[in-house]
DNA sequence: TTTGAAAACGAACAGCT
DNA sequence: AGCTGTTCGTTTTCAAA
C-alpha cells in the first residue's frame, strides 16, 4: 500500500495542513491548476485517507487552558491489571490530551493542559486517586516554541 | 478580556473540535438553535479569535512519518549563542512537530515524527551537526493511545 | 437588540464532451 | 482534463418579536 503522490498533490497537503477552509479556485490558484482538476485531487486525497479529517484549533489561553504539562510516567507493576486500571483512567481525563505507551526505560508520557499550577495539581490528585503511580515527573511548558499538527509533505 | 462563553457555544466548539466541515445547518441541528443564531455564534468565535482556525490533519502512516519520537534535553551550557544556535537548529527542522521550552531540570522536549529508526537517526545527526548536545534521550511511541487537537470545552 | 425567514451569492459536486 | 448545470451552503438583508 504505497502511495504515489507527486509535487502538486504534496502541494495541496501543505496548504489544507495550515487552512482547510480555502476554497478550490484559492486551492487551484495556489497550486497552479485548473479549479476541477484540483477538487478532484482533494476528493481523491480524502477518500484515501490521507487527509484523515478537518478539525477546528481552539486557542487554549482564552478557554482557560494556558498551561501545557509533561507527565513523564515510570511503573514498576506491569501487571494486566494495572495497566487497564491505568488506560482507564488516563483516558478518563479530558484534559490530558496526549497519551503515549513509550519504549526504552520510560513508560508513559502524558501530554495535559489545564488553567494553571493549583489546575494540575488537581488533574494529578485525580488521576492518583483512580491509578497508584510509583514515579511521575511533570515538566511544565514554559513556552512553546512550535507546535504543529502540520507534517512536513514537501519536504525538499 | 474575560470571555463568556455559554453551553451552546462550548457544544458547538466540542463539534467543531472533530469535525470542522460541519455545515450551519448540520451544526444548528445538533446544538439545537436556528441555522442563522447558529451561523452567528460560530462567525463570533472566529473572531474573537477562540477558533484560531480550521486544519485539515494528515494520516501519519500513509505519508511515511509512522514513527513519533519525543527528545528529552538538558544543556549545560546556558549561553544566549548557544540558545540561539539552538533555537535556529530545531526549527529549521520540519520533522520536529513540537518544540517546548521547559520548567525544571528538562530544559527542552522535542516532539518529531520519522519514517522509521534510520529515519530517526538521520534527523538526530543533523539536529547534531546543527547545534551540540550535550544531554539528549529520545523515547520513541510505541502506542499512540490518544492525540487529539481538542479542548475539554464541555467539561461537566 | 436579538431572532428567524428568505433572497442572493458563491462554492461544491456530477455529467458530459 | 475542462466545461457546464444543478445542488447545497454561506452570507446578507429584512421583518418581526
Amino acid at each position: 500500500m504505497t502511495l504515489e503522490l507527486d509535487a502538486i498533490d504534496r502541494r495541496i497537503l501543505a496548504e489544507l495542513q495550515i487552512d482547510a477552509t480555502l476554497s478550490a479556485e484559492q486551492l487551484s490558484q495556489r497550486v497552479g491548476l485548473s479549479r476541477n482538476a484540483c477538487w478532484r485531487r482533494v476528493r481523491m486525497l480524502e477518500e484515501s485517507g490521507v487527509i484523515a479529517g478537518r478539525v477546528a484549533l481552539l486557542d487554549p489561553e482564552k478557554l482557560g487552558y494556558g498551561l501545557s504539562v509533561f507527565m513523564l510516567i515510570r511503573t514498576s507493576s506491569h501487571e494486566p491489571h494495572w495497566l487497564e486500571t491505568f488506560r482507564g483512567a488516563v483516558t478518563s481525563l479530558p484534559e490530558i490530551t496526549g497519551i503515549y505507551r513509550m519504549s526504552g526505560d520510560l513508560d508513559y508520557v502524558l501530554r495535559a493542559r489545564v488553567a494553571d499550577m493549583k489546575a494540575y495539581d488537581r488533574l494529578y490528585q485525580r488521576l492518583i486517586a483512580k491509578v497508584p503511580l510509583s514515579d511521575c515527573s511533570a515538566s511544565f511548558v514554559m513556552e512553546e516554541i512550535r507546535e504543529t499538527t502540520a507534517l512536513p509533505v514537501q519536504q525538499r
